[in-house]
DNA sequence: CATGAATTTCAGAAATTTCTGAAAATTCAG
DNA sequence: CTGAATTTTCAGAAATTTCTGAAATTCATG
């Protein structure tokens, strides 16, 4: 299993980018080779590609089945475990925003909510908590939004993609067009 | 400089998500207890709520001033620097997002643009490069929508969001009514 | 231009993370 | 049950990252 120059270009990025996140660098290298692969490969293929230990690789594919961005496949009359990322790219992208979330926003969330239950002893504390509470608005907004948006099939998320921020205008001319239908009396607030 | 119980909470939290991330742990809480302080803070104020050496300080500081997270000021008569972070959580968010960008996703375009230049030499490599093609693809698609996003005051934004996904039962509504203005004929695509 | 307050740099120590090889566990066919 | 194929575990080695203290640098001021 010698790897073609640009699998290998391409191996070696994931490598470097998943050391830039939690991830380390073989799980990134592990992922890639599934990803670009046509079929399933066992670790021991995994293993010969990336000249790393068997050892590395089960506990690299541990990880990544943790984060549920591989699949287990089993061949018949094989005894092996066999790997593959799923085939659609915005499913990847899916589980990797639930599981992102997951380790990074909800704990977050619930020590902030944990602090703001507590009341504020002096003024630094006072001000303190208040900017805890602009982050955790901040941080359910965008929650919620993703809750939202997370459930929406490809084809719609790509229409909310390609809308973008035409959305605002939209709404802004639906304004415009209410406020005509019922004009302000004057010195009445603009709604 | 003690800590107040629940700075400390705050700051030992993002010193711990500090380190999920590719930032380090004393970053993290460099940051966090900037951004809960009511007024600018100096290296050594950091150096006596943390714990940590002159020189780590330092080095952490410098680290946020790459990332644009934090600004700096000068006290009239005071020789010292002082920094703080942005007032408003959505200026924060727009920056870590800007620079998250330009750190993880803008160097994996590159590749992947490069190697899809390249043309396949086997089947392996033609099935590598159409997987490297639907990545690159969707890469574009979020970041085309994140550049139009980005330049959205804060009131406009928070409007997006509260939109969600509501925005494609919109169009949806809008399609059908456009089809009832021009009914298609019989055999035709649906459009 | 000397002084001293403030900051930065950097070599190496300390801590942490990653990786390996050997041993243990698991699984299944015979 | 035995034994071969496969996977997992884990102690410690290797590599990397983080942190420190001491020295160097910067720079406004007398």
């Amino acid at each position: 299993m010698k790897l073609s120059p640009l699998t290998q270009a391409f191996v070696l990025h994931f490598g470097e980018m998943g050391s830039r996140w939690g991830i380390n660098r073989t799980v990134g290298q592990i992922y890639a080779l599934l990803y670009l692969s046509s079929e399933p490969l066992c670790a021991d293929d995994i293993v010969e590609s990336l000249g790393v230990s068997r050892s590395n690789v089960s506990m690299g594919l541990r990880e990544l089945q943790a984060w549920n961005l591989v699949l287990l496949k089993h061949l018949p009359g094989d005894r092996r475990d066999f790997f593959t990322t799923p085939d659609d790219v915005w499913q990847i992208l899916r589980t990797l925003a639930e599981e992102r979330k997951k380790r990074e926003v909800d704990p977050t969330l619930s020590v902030l909510r944990e602090i703001l239950m507590q009341n504020p002893a002096d003024e630094a504390e006072r001000h303190a908590q208040a900017r805890m509470a602009e982050m955790h608005g901040l941080i359910e907004q965008l929650t919620t939004w993703y809750d939202d948006v997370k459930t929406l099939e490809t084809d719609r998320l790509a229409m909310l993609l390609g809308l973008g921020a035409r959305v605002t205008k939209l709404l802004e001319v639906k304004d415009k067009i209410v406020s005509i239908g019922r004009p302000r009396r004057p010195g009445a607030p603009a709604s």
